[in-house]
DNA sequence: CTAGGATCCTGTCAGC
DNA sequence: TGCTGACAGGATCCTA
């Protein structure tokens, strides 16, 4: 799924488009795929918590959006917004099979499209958003949180590996598998080294590179979620252009020359290079 | 309490 | 061509 600087590109650009337009009709073709009531109403602000939008209508009402895997919201107006999981929905026919749910503006569509089922929009009133279960866990994101709250929260989690304690949003809140992969590569931590083991230069380094990363996106333009015509005419991800270690399994690493490897680390594909990022402490 | 694996769901791809 | 298993940019639930 879009990890935070898909999303936060998605808020900037979505916003464009439906702030101060109406949603006047919702049309839920999976069932799964909307909690609680549909809601109309004057699009006032969309807000971003973590990897979740917040779309906030003038009556007290809000949608919260939350994309997980494979989500995709297409606005089909005057013309085209897409932004999402990749795909060839972005610019295919909408409704297709794996629209989930339509939401009409006065002037235009957007469109809610989902392979997996697992993402959702849920109605609730605007002042309950913040007490939502899933938002009220979220960790701070790397841009505010301290040295000193990551690394005692690594300390109460020292037996597990690195990689999925950063994904965890309640230790850390933002990274996803490719930022993950990627900011540890940049930290020079081996992804499964122990929460345990990791010092307090290391966690103020992986918050630094998480930054940077994801900083580096959001002024690309949430860059890995775009695609790219190449000179020959075939498809191009930006994320190749943009990723150090992610899905550059055999290739050379970009600092030593050593061949990046692909391993599992808590059930996830996980990139990393095998020299610059060592499983033992220096 | 933690840590790990299974699970939700659909689609694609490699290998036989 | 058809089948099978592995895998997928997330998060939760269950078990030990």
């Amino acid at each position: 799924m879009p990890e935070l600087p898909e999303v936060e590109t998605i808020r900037r650009g979505l916003s464009q488009f439906i702030v101060k337009k109406k949603l006047v009709k919702t049309t839920i073709l999976c069932d799964k795929s909307f909690i609680g009531a549909p809601v109309t109403g004057t699009v006032k602000d969309i807000r971003r918590f973590g990897k979740a939008l917040i779309i906030d209508l003038d009556n007290h009402n809000s949608l919260m959006i939350h994309l997980r895997m494979t989500g995709q919201l297409i606005y089909d107006g005057k013309e085209r917004y897409a932004a999402g999981h990749p795909s060839d929905n972005f610019t295919a026919k909408l409704p297709n099979k794996q629209t989930r749910v339509i939401l009409e503006f006065d002037d235009g569509t957007l469109y809610f499209n989902d392979q997996r089922k697992f993402g959702f929009i849920k109605a609730l009133p605007t002042k309950e958003v913040e007490s939502d279960a899933f938002i009220k866990k979220l960790a701070p994101e790397p841009w505010t949180i301290t040295v000193d709250e990551l690394y005692e929260k690594l300390q109460h989690h020292k037996n597990s590996c690195i990689k999925p304690t950063i994904l965890d949003q309640t230790i850390i809140c933002g990274l996803g598998n490719i930022y993950a992969d990627e900011a540890l590569f940049l930290s020079h931590i081996h992804p499964e080294r122990k929460c345990g083991t990791i010092t307090r230069n290391e966690a103020a380094l992986i918050i630094k590179n998480a930054k940077d990363v994801m900083e580096k996106s959001i002024a690309s333009g949430g860059s890995t979620m775009a695609t790219y015509v190449k000179a020959d005419g075939t498809t191009g991800d930006y994320l190749e252009l943009f990723a150090n270690v992610f899905r550059r399994e055999g290739q050379p690493c970009p600092h030593c020359g050593t061949k990046l490897i692909k391993i599992k680390v808590a059930g996830r594909g996980t990139h990393l290079c095998p020299h610059c990022q060592k499983r033992s402490q220096e």
